[in-house]
DNA sequence: CAAAAACATTGACAAATGATAAATAAAATC
DNA sequence: GATTTTATTTATCATTTGTCAATGTTTTTG
């Protein structure tokens, strides 16, 4: 079960075998259902997800229910609402199944024990940010740059699994739009 | 001169006085004047940042001209331009002086040295990257959720800094909108 | 499989934002 | 300090995007 997880690590850290069991043990194995929310806005959130199969969604719900989305999971890439999971505080945002997923979680608590351990989890870690750092930095840059043609556009062109696997509403919410303007710039093509 | 950023460190870490000394020696003293171009697009971005006082923008300029703004540094924040840092890697952004600045900067080559040998140093780098995380985290909730009225407010109400110290035309630019927009949004209040 | 619910498309209209141009105002430069 | 450049505001008009409503299409569920 933890076989993608391991590669996830052989293919960005130089280590031993037994340096990622060490690390990998901590992940639990989880099944989660299309529609299931693991974490709770207002919740603290208490795990960090690597998905093995499926996909995630990190969102947001505002006052009048309108759902926008920060970030989206497949296959071999971590999510975790990280605010709330690094500092043990209240979430202002869900994460919730997209598709039926197959899923390793770590706990904070196993998470900051390996933290002060394990000089490979501190680099792990270090990883994890970075790589979620160049995520956010496209984001930010596209919505600084493009409009929203341009957007859809950019993922057509360097992120297709978003266009394809997301259903028209969730990916007109990824983007910052309402699914109607998403139909009429697909229609415009 | 390098006070603030011991101060910085004594802030976010518990550290001795020693260990501090220890990092922080490797930042050198710099001064930058106004409209100054510290890192230019296409270039390896060769420093990392600490504003002592003064101001600094990572900015993206297009193919028209236009100008936007991912991120803007005032006293005690950091700024890199860290896509091209981190990887060494040509960068796709400046890192332009907005107001007479003193800065204290470290070199690529002295930050991956201190990264493998000080552990304090890892630990620093983590926090300057879950600070960046918190950073970009309200930047792309904001354009998700609000519209370019609602994103001002936002500022007013959270960051005050950048309306009363930005030039209209480098706050638009930040807002990712045009400077007539904002010229009618500040006229509407 | 049928009914219900959720999703997707389209049209009409309103509101927000961009583009262009012109007129001041402010700042930088000599 | 006068001149030049740059920034800001305001107006007009075009375009994009949002809102609301109607309809058709899928998906879910019993």
């Amino acid at each position: 079960m933890t076989e993608s997880l391991e590669h996830f690590f052989t293919n960005k850290f130089t280590c031993t075998t037994d340096e990622i069991s060490e690390v990998v043990k901590h992940f639990k194995y989880v099944e989660a259902s299309k529609g299931e929310v693991l974490i709770e806005d207002g919740n603290v959130c208490r795990y960090l997800y690597f998905v093995i199969k499926g996909c995630l969604k990190a969102n947001f719900i505002d006052a009048n229910g309108q759902e926008t989305i920060r970030y989206v999971a497949f296959e071999n890439q971590l999510i975790s609402s990280i605010h709330s999971f690094i500092n043990q505080t209240s979430s202002n945002e869900y994460i919730t199944v997209v598709e039926p997923s197959k899923l390793l979680a770590i706990s904070y608590t196993d998470f900051k024990l390996e933290l002060s351990k394990s000089s490979l989890f501190k680099d792990f870690y270090i990883k994890m940010l970075e790589i979620t750092y160049l995520n956010n930095h496209w984001r930010i840059e596209t919505f600084l740059r493009l409009d929203a043609k341009q957007r859809y556009d950019y993922l057509l062109k360097n992120d297709k699994r978003l266009v394809q696997r997301l259903s028209n509403k969730n990916l007109s919410h990824f983007l910052g739009i309402t699914q109607e303007s998403l139909s009429r710039i697909k229609a415009k093509k």
